[in-house]
DNA sequence: TATCCATTTTGATTCAGATCAATCAAAGCG
DNA sequence: CGCTTTGATTGATCTGAATCAAAATGGATA
């Protein structure tokens, strides 16, 4: 329960009430879906461990990577809207996650307003970690992108007690042009690029980040360099 | 009250106690701020009347506009994460908001649980919504962007009872480039490569679809014309 | 180990959109 | 009523990323 995302500053009883809910845990191989576009939502999953990508996919085919996403991380918050899934999210290494079926949820928000309280502060970060995507599409180089997405995953992994500075990738070039809006080619040359200018290292999924400081030089000094 | 967002499905009763909390509403001139970045978050906004712009910047002084808000739309959502509004709302016509002290209306959501499922789905679709616009800044080149724009705005219009063919863009080139990740150049030649076609009628903001049917092709066609 | 398939890298070329620049129209103002 | 400012359009040119193509690498499997 503990390493959940929601029992934040909850007391004993009321992790107990939570606990209640969060019923099953399921296992997801490397490759499987946790949920696919169009079907039923019921829960909220959260996730124990291991790393996946949501997906959104528009009836012309058009699809992306809307997100990746790791341990304590709550996944399904787009499906509140409609009761209906709209992104599949698929395991890209084995995965375990909770199942939180999300009327009970509601349900017990109600008795614990704390629980809501974090609740809400979730979904709304969903929002504005959305509005710093938007952001990198609709204004960022693809160097500048790529070396953004390094650093997100790099914060992120340092949270979790991994190394900031080393790490391996989940996904493949196409999955995180995907997400950056990018063709894999142009990520694959962004990579070498980095890795030319000594700021990373790069075997093949395998990240080592040389200069954390210039990478982040990288990400926002498009107006300083013109 | 009525015509707020929230009330959908609520009895008298429960209408009266919203009522209660929506207790001041605010005019905003054109050109005004209804609320800024960096300042500390109280309150919901539903707008009333008007048409709102907003923008998230970054610290490197990079600018987006994030969305355009109108009739009906709640604001201030990406603020509940960190209590701080991310982004800057901006009236892009004298309008009109309720002001919803936020701590209030999660209080009585305790006791009107209609009220909490719908305020729920609110953020739910705010996420859609976004995922929608990731899509677009990932995917669609630049005529693609703005029919869908233009689409998007059209339903808006039609739902509010306005025409879906014919209305006024409350908003400059240079606004629904950095929405749509464009340069304002960029934007005027797709509103005149669109007009050549017959698709549409521009003269400066006044917008008439001659052809929606023929709009929607040009938004979602791009894999089949390859 | 050899084979196969997926993934990644790199090079050459093309193209959509950015940038630079000029013109024009409408709105605000002394 | 000119004058200035702001926004929009259009043209010419440049550039970053897409596309096309080929080779290299890695992992899985027989």
């Amino acid at each position: 329960m503990r390493e959940l995302c929601l029992p934040v500053g909850l007391n004993e009883q009321e992790i107990q009430i939570l606990g209640d809910v969060v019923s099953s845990k399921r296992k997801i191989q490397r490759g499987g879906y946790l949920h696919r576009t169009g079907t039923k939502f019921q829960s909220l999953f959260a996730i124990r461990s291991g790393f996946l990508k949501t997906c959104a996919l528009e009836e012309d085919g058009r699809q992306q990577v809307t997100g990746f996403h790791m341990t304590g991380e709550l996944l399904g918050l787009d499906a509140i809207s409609t009761d209906i899934h709209t992104c599949d999210a698929i395991a890209l290494e084995d995965s375990e996650v909770c199942e939180i079926p999300f009327a009970k949820l509601e349900e017990i928000s109600r008795t614990i307003p704390s629980l809501m309280r974090h609740f809400h502060k979730i979904m709304s970060r969903e929002i504005v970690r959305d509005h710093g995507v938007m952001l990198l599409l609709g204004s960022m180089k693809a160097e500048e992108r790529l070396a953004s997405f390094l650093l997100n995953l790099s914060r992120r992994f340092l949270i979790r007690g991994y190394s900031e500075t080393e790490f391996n990738l989940r996904m493949t070039r196409e999955e995180i042009g995907s997400y950056l809006g990018l063709k894999l080619e142009t990520v694959s040359r962004a990579f070498s690029k980095l890795q030319d200018e000594d700021i990373i290292a790069v075997d093949n999924k395998h990240i080592q980040i040389n200069d954390l400081a210039r990478l982040k030089m990288k990400m926002g000094n498009s107006s300083c360099v013109t």
